[in-house]
RNA sequence: GUCCCCAUCGUCCAGAGGCCCAGGACGUGGCCCUUUCAAGGCCAAAACGCGGGUUCGAAUCCCGCUGGGGACGCCA
């Protein structure tokens, strides 16, 4: 039985890279009919927030993926935030220390941040150097007298740590380069490592698929399992997401955050194709997947070395895809609020004019990358409000050999029945060849007098949904206007 | 500085010794469709970082270099 798990620390909201490790661990668990846990790593309680919790927890609701074990949820393992389960960790460091795994440490964070400096200030790394591992008795006897804080520090092994990491292979690390460190600080608090590892026992998770940044973690952890004499899980670290700079995604390469994403008008499922094909591949020339293709084609094996640059444009594309593949029905759900908001919805949308406004959207539809754009596009067909592009006037409209044979279009569509594309095109092409003039200056001239812009879709749709009573009105209005401001 | 990871078009990926004078997608340019803009179709430019090996044969294996990234906290 498979368990992963996505541990976010609620410090920030949920970013890109984050939402991509916990896709990865919800696919792989949906994949084989696995549990995926969600765990919030709270023990920074100094930095972590509920508004972070709620923020994380929204973000992953957003995309679709749930938990089977988590806060809310509940389940086995119970609670599921770490900041509830300082006792186990507390117990777990008093066996470290009982069994000779650890030991205490009475060193002052400023003796240490000393030592570090003095270390890099001779050009090199630092490891601890170990002075409370091997102190005598007596001079532990004087220190706990003297009420001296301690922490517990992990005593490192001599040897080699290795581990098979299921995307970069075999790993190893000499474990001189792994420092003895802290699994409980002298506040009693435990760190990330102790409560991770004492976590991922206890909730029997057998995958552990994290981010890149933590395959220097893992060496001190696998020594951890060990000395809890059980068998680590299987790692596999995915490549970090970087901006266009190639440095790490963060803020100044625009938004980072996943749900800011969906204020900006993408679909939730175009972020998830996306953001699934962001270091990974299915081996295919497959672009497009839905969430249960995903689940369908998701492997571990398939996850890439090498960290992947965010490419905004290919983002976009994503989002107009799936925008077109929507049904009408489920993209004008989508759409409701922000018409709401830009107060362009009517009631009778979900009524009498349900089947018009489908029309308008399947129209609008390829035209759109992102959901606002279609508040802009629809706005000719919602309001009467329109306002005119004055390059498009000038350049389209403005014209005086215009005026006449357009005064006659206007009294063709008039009396065109039914008020139809079809019909309407005949019209104008038979207008325009009677009259002399080139059946793209009409169109031309029409559009802009009924959008007020040079562009829009093809203009007899366009009309037939206007329908004739808002044509002849502003094909009646729009040379006015051109009139009025030429004398104003 | 030390340790670790990575290295194919601008970007994301395919390629697990001959099928590759390297394939797909985004983006870019052109053409087609056409009433504009999209969508769609077609075409094009565009890459195996460098140097050594191994092999009959290397994008693929090995070594070195270079470049990029990550980690070096009583943060997670």
């Amino acid at each position: 039985m498979i368990r992963v798990r996505f541990a976010p620390s609620p410090t920030g909201y949920l970013h890109i890279g984050g939402a991509r490790t916990a896709l990865f661990n919800w696919l792989y668990a949906r994949r084989h009919g696995g549990t995926f846990v969600l765990r919030i790593e709270d023990t920074d309680t100094e930095r972590s927030s509920w508004d972070m919790v709620a923020g994380i927890v929204g973000g992953l609701r957003w995309l679709g993926i749930d938990w089977d074990e988590g806060p809310d949820t509940g389940g086995p393992h119970a609670p599921y935030f770490q900041s509830e389960r300082i006792e186990l960790y507390r117990a777990a460091a008093q066996r470290l220390v009982d069994a000779g795994c650890a030991y205490y440490c009475y060193c002052s964070p400023e003796l240490l941040q000393q030592k570090r400096q003095a270390a890099e200030a001779s050009g090199g790394g630092w490891v601890y150097d170990r002075a409370c591992c091997a102190l005598p008795p007596e001079e532990i006897a004087r220190l706990e007298a003297s009420g001296a804080p301690r922490a517990v520090r992990f005593k490192v092994p001599p040897g080699e740590t290795a581990f098979d990491d299921l995307v970069h292979g075999t790993i190893s690390f000499a474990n001189a380069n792994v420092e003895d460190f802290v699994v409980l600080r002298s506040d009693r608090q435990p760190t990330y490592h102790l409560s991770v590892v004492a976590d991922d026992i206890e909730m029997q998770i057998t995958h552990v698929v994290r981010g890149d940044d933590h395959i220097s973690n893992t060496p001190k952890q696998i020594l951890l399992y060990e000395a809890f004499q059980t068998t680590p899980p299987l790692f596999a670290h995915v490549p970090l997401i970087m901006g266009p700079d190639k440095k790490r995604l963060s803020k100044r390469h625009g938004a980072t955050s996943v749900i800011e994403y969906e204020r900006l008008g993408y679909l939730p499922e175009a972020m998830v194709n996306f953001l699934a094909l962001l270091g990974w591949s299915p081996g295919t020339d497959q672009e497009l997947f839905t969430q249960g293709d995903l689940i369908h084609a998701f492997a571990l094996e398939g996850i890439s070395g090498g960290n992947a640059v965010f490419n905004p444009d290919k983002l976009d594309w994503f989002n107009q895809q799936h925008i077109m593949r929507l049904s009408v029905e489920d993209l004008s759900t989508r759409l409701e609020p922000l018409l709401r908001e830009h107060r362009l919805w009517h009631h009778d949308f979900v009524g009498a004019r349900r089947e018009w406004l489908h029309r308008m959207i399947d129209l609008l539809k390829p035209r759109v990358k992102r959901l606002p754009q279609f508040v802009e596009e629809a706005r000719p067909f919602l309001t009467d409000e329109i306002g005119f592009d004055e390059a498009a006037v000038r350049k389209h409209l403005a014209k005086a050999a215009l005026a006449a044979p357009f005064e006659r279009l206007r009294a063709a569509f008039d009396t065109a029945e039914p008020f139809t594309a079809g019909v309407l095109e005949a019209a104008l092409r038979t207008l325009a060849e009677s009259e002399h003039v080139p059946p793209a200056a009409l169109i031309q001239a029409t559009r802009v007098a009924v959008t007020g812009r040079a562009v829009s879709p093809g203009l007899f749709e366009v009309l037939e949904l206007l329908g004739r009573e808002r044509v002849a009105r502003r094909m009646a209005n729009a040379p006015l206007a051109v009139a009025n401001r030429d004398t104003g």
